[in-house]
DNA sequence: GGATTGAATATTGTATTCAAAAATCACTAA
DNA sequence: TTAGTGATTTTTGAATACAATATTCAATCC
């Protein structure tokens, strides 16, 4: 029997992925309003399933809707990255501890490959390419954890994007220098079916990430002392438009 | 300024709303497949906003969609009742423990006014109102939390509607008799700004919730030790067909 | 009688169309 | 100039249209 659901690849799907890595990729900037006629001629769709994919996206909050106005790219503020990284700390320490207790002999191999080649320099290059190996990482950890509702939530609700909406250093919020002992610790833990040590070492992570951003952000507050930022777009250019003289 | 976003009501989102109803109240079953244009008639628009209505529902897992061939009812399984409940317990730990800090007064007696006058007969009627009473005690508690983000997740991602998909009691898992003064303890841990107590004892609340799950998991696996259930809808007829004679 | 084939029918996925609302622009008056 | 106002253009939200695919069912063959 051939499998269902997975040969035929909807339309909407495929704009929906498209546009969500155009939007995670940054060619959507936040605040961006999503001309759909333009994005559908740009795919060579029809503004059917492009609305499909923004509905969807919506959902997940990576797009604002406005009845009658659009659809615009959605702005985090850093309180969602810091609750971001609140349920991270509960959900990845849950999921680690699974992991710890029902990986694989191969997963441990596949595990302990993460972060071999780690560049902890200070080239952009090498920043950028631990931000994507951290992404990666996080997302295995969370299958191994083989709770399919949680994977599912974390994925499809962009949890884990969202952390990386920090507008410093690829969305990382501390240096690799930090955090890469941190990994190699969790990675070995859960490799060794180690589930307390796991879960604790997995909670610390993001814990320290937390206070990190929860300092920057009082730095932050401290300097701008009450700037309240205008919470709805209003009379948004896109960004493809030409800067004005 | 008025408020933006909440003045119009788009039709998809009223079609979502209705047909999200008629599949937790059962008017539409498990295993149904939701044929668009009857539904559409019905309820007096287009397929359009029905569709979109559908691929939301879809995204939440309420339904599945089966490419060329339609959305169906989705049915859960007792291992993802399961899962909703691992996840319950460390969700709603955190939102319990977090409603005991910041609750106010107000917020309070309004807490204190959950179950007063909750009737633990075994009369189906009180069991039925019971239910409900548990789920917007439930939904309380996670607004008590203060959790945007974690509000979103549980309520878009049906958590807590999966929650009820046992097959006895209204989708109550214990008896009234046994979860009533756990309620009640939990209630008063809240209230009164206790928040170590109320995380333990909404974990606890729902640890027995699964452990009982479990048990009659092992109970039915060992009354039919292999029968191994459909996992694609093939052939489904609508639940508004004559039964056979 | 039961399996197989293929035309007839139904349903889906997507494009097109259209009315209503919002944005823009040109024009007038202070 | 600049604020206000009405006409024009865009854009959205939803209905309709249509081609591609799936299902049904009767006729045929073994």
């Amino acid at each position: 029997m051939r499998k269902l659901g997975t040969r035929h690849e909807n339309l909407d799907r495929k704009v929906y992925r498209e546009l969500k890595s155009m939007i995670v990729d940054r060619k959507l900037k936040p605040g961006d309003k999503i001309l759909q006629e333009k994005i559908s001629q740009e795919f060579g769709v029809s503004r059917t399933p492009l609305m499909c994919a923004l509905k969807k996206l919506e959902q997940e909050k990576l797009v604002q809707a406005i009845p009658r106005r659009g659809f615009y790219v959605r702005r985090f503020t850093k309180e969602e990255v810091l609750e971001a990284f609140e349920l991270r700390e509960i959900l990845e320490g849950l999921a680690a501890r699974r992991a710890a207790i029902i990986i694989t002999a191969i997963q441990a191999e596949r595990l302990r490959g993460f972060f071999t080649d780690a560049d902890v320099s200070e080239s952009g290059q090498g920043i950028k390419r631990y931000a994507d190996e951290d992404r990666r990482f996080h997302n295995f950890l969370i299958e191994l954890g083989g709770f399919d509702l949680l994977n599912d939530i974390l994925e499809n609700y962009n949890i884990i994007t969202v952390s990386y909406r920090v507008d410093v250093m690829e969305g990382l919020v501390r240096h690799p220098r930090e955090t890469l002992p941190e990994h190699r610790a969790l990675i070995e833990a859960i490799a060794s079916g180690k589930p307390d040590l796991a879960e604790k070492l997995a909670r610390q992570h993001f814990a320290r990430s937390r206070q990190q951003l929860l300092k920057e952000m009082e730095l932050e507050k401290a300097r701008r002392p009450s700037k309240p930022a205008a919470s709805h777009p209003r009379a948004v250019r896109t960004s493809q438009q030409e800067p004005g003289p």
